[in-house]
DNA sequence: TAATCGCATTTTGTATACAGAATATCAGGC
DNA sequence: GCCTGATATTCTGTATACAAAATGCGATTA
C-alpha cells in the first residue's frame, strides 16, 4: 500500500508540466500564480515552488516582479537545444554497447509509419519523438535520461517544423535510414556522429519556419 | 545605472550555490529551512522557493516531510555525471571549429601548474576543473554552458579524487597532454572522442576512492 | 542493555496576509 | 486621433500563521 507522501508542490509540477507538454499552456504565455493556484484547488505557495523548479529547468522563464511565462519560440532555442540534445543522444548511443542492434527492428518500425503521406504535424512530430527516444534508450543512465527529458520538454512547442516541405522531411528521414543501417551494424560510434549532425542539419529548416511564422 | 530588480529567490539561490561550492555546506547534510532563512535574514519563503529550485537542477535533494539534503557522495553519481559531463565537453569541442588550436597554449599552461607536485587535493581538483572549462569554452551555446555548469555544480563535492595514488594522477594527467595535441592539431572529432573517453576512464578511480571511505 | 512507548519539540508543508510593483483603465490635453 | 498622466486594479514577492508530520529524548519495561 503506497501512501502518498509526496507534496503539493510535486503533483503541481507534475501537471504543470503536462499542461505545457500537450499546449494548454502555449508558448509566450504568462503564467498567472493566482489562476493556476484556482484551478488546481491550492495556494499560491506550492505553485511558486513548483513554478520555481520548472524555472530552473528551462522548462519556463521568471522574469523578475513580472512572474513566470513560457518562453517564446525562438531561433537561438533551436540552434543550441538541438545540438545538445544531439550530443545527449549520441552518448546514449554509445553506451548501448553490444546491444544497439536490438533496437534496429523498433526504429524500423516506427519509421515505417513516418513514411505514411497525410500525418498531421503533431503526428509527425510524436513519431518522430518516439524514434529518437527508442534510438536513446538502451543504457543504465538515469542522470543522461533526465537530461534528455528535460531538454526534449523543452522543444514541445516547435512541432510546426513537421509542416515544413516535404522534400525537407523527406531528407531528414533519410538520415534516419542512414543511421538505423549504422545501428543494425552496431556501429555505434558512427551512429552517434549521425545523430547529432541529424540534429545540426534540422536547425535549418526549423529555424527558416520560425523566420516564416514572423510574418 | 542598473537597478537591482532581483528577487529574494535568486539571491538566496546564488548564496547557497557559493556555500555549495566552498564546503560550507557538505554532502550529505541537511538543510533547514528555518536555519538558512535566519542566517539570511528573510523568512523562509523565498529560502523554499530558492531550494525548490535547486533540488529540481539536481544540486540538492528533496525528500518529501523531511526537506532538502546535500547528496551524499555515490559512486552511481560519479559513475552517471562523468560520461555525461564528457559528452558534453566534447560537443564544445566540436562547437569550437577552426578556433580550436588557439585553446592550446592556455590548455598547456594549466596542465603546466598541474604537474607540481606538493599541491593539495583542492587545488589539483580546482586546476583541473579550470583546465576542463578551458577546453570547452570555445562555443557559443549557451544552454550548453549552463548545462555544463550545471553538472560540474554537481560533482564539486568530489575533490578528494585528487588525493589518490600519483601513479593515477599521473595517467589522467598523460590523457591531458595527448588532448592538448589533438586540440593543437586542430583534430575536433578525436579530440572530442578522447575527452569522453578521459572522463570515462575518470570514473574507475573514483569509485575506488569512494569505496575506500567507506571505511 | 536494548527496545519501546509517550511526550515535548522541532521542522516541514501549506495557507493566508500584506506591501509594493506592475498593469490596466480612463480622463484630459495637445 | 493619439499621447500623457492620474487613478484603480491586479499581480508578484515576501512574511507570517498554523496544522500535521517527523524527530529527539527520557522513562519504562523486558
Amino acid at each position: 500500500m503506497p501512501i502518498d507522501r509526496r507534496n503539493l508542490r510535486d503533483q503541481v509540477r507534475e501537471q504543470l508540466t503536462e499542461w505545457l507538454a500537450d499546449g494548454r499552456l502555449r508558448a509566450g504565455q504568462h503564467l498567472d500564480e493566482g489562476a493556476l493556484a484556482r484551478a488546481l484547488g491550492v495556494s499560491r505557495t506550492p505553485v511558486r515552488e513548483a513554478l520555481a523548479g520548472l524555472a530552473r529547468e528551462g522548462l519556463i522563464e521568471a522574469v523578475p516582479r513580472h512572474g513566470f511565462q513560457v518562453p517564446a519560440l525562438a531561433a537561438e532555442t533551436v540552434q543550441e537545444l538541438f545540438p545538445l540534445i544531439g550530443a545527449l543522444e549520441g552518448l546514449a548511443i554509445r553506451l548501448a554497447g553490444r546491444s544497439l542492434p536490438e533496437l534496429a527492428a523498433p526504429l524500423a518500425e516506427i519509421q515505417a509509419r513516418l513514411a505514411v503521406a497525410q500525418l498531421t504535424p503533431r503526428q509527425r512530430w510524436d513519431l518522430d519523438r518516439r524514434w529518437h527516444e527508442t534510438l536513446s534508450s538502451r543504457h543504465n543512465n538515469r542522470e543522461l535520461a533526465a537530461s534528455l527529458e528535460r531538454l526534449r520538454g523543452r522543444i514541445r512547442h516547435y512541432e510546426g517544423l513537421w509542416g515544413r516541405p516535404a522534400a525537407e522531411q523527406e531528407s531528414l528521414r533519410a538520415e534516419h535510414d542512414a543511421i538505423i543501417v549504422l545501428v543494425t551494424e552496431g556501429q555505434a560510434e558512427r551512429a552517434a556522429e549521425a545523430v547529432l549532425a541529424h540534429w545540426v542539419r534540422a536547425v535549418r529548416p526549423a529555424t527558416q519556419w520560425l523566420a516564416g511564422l514572423e510574418r
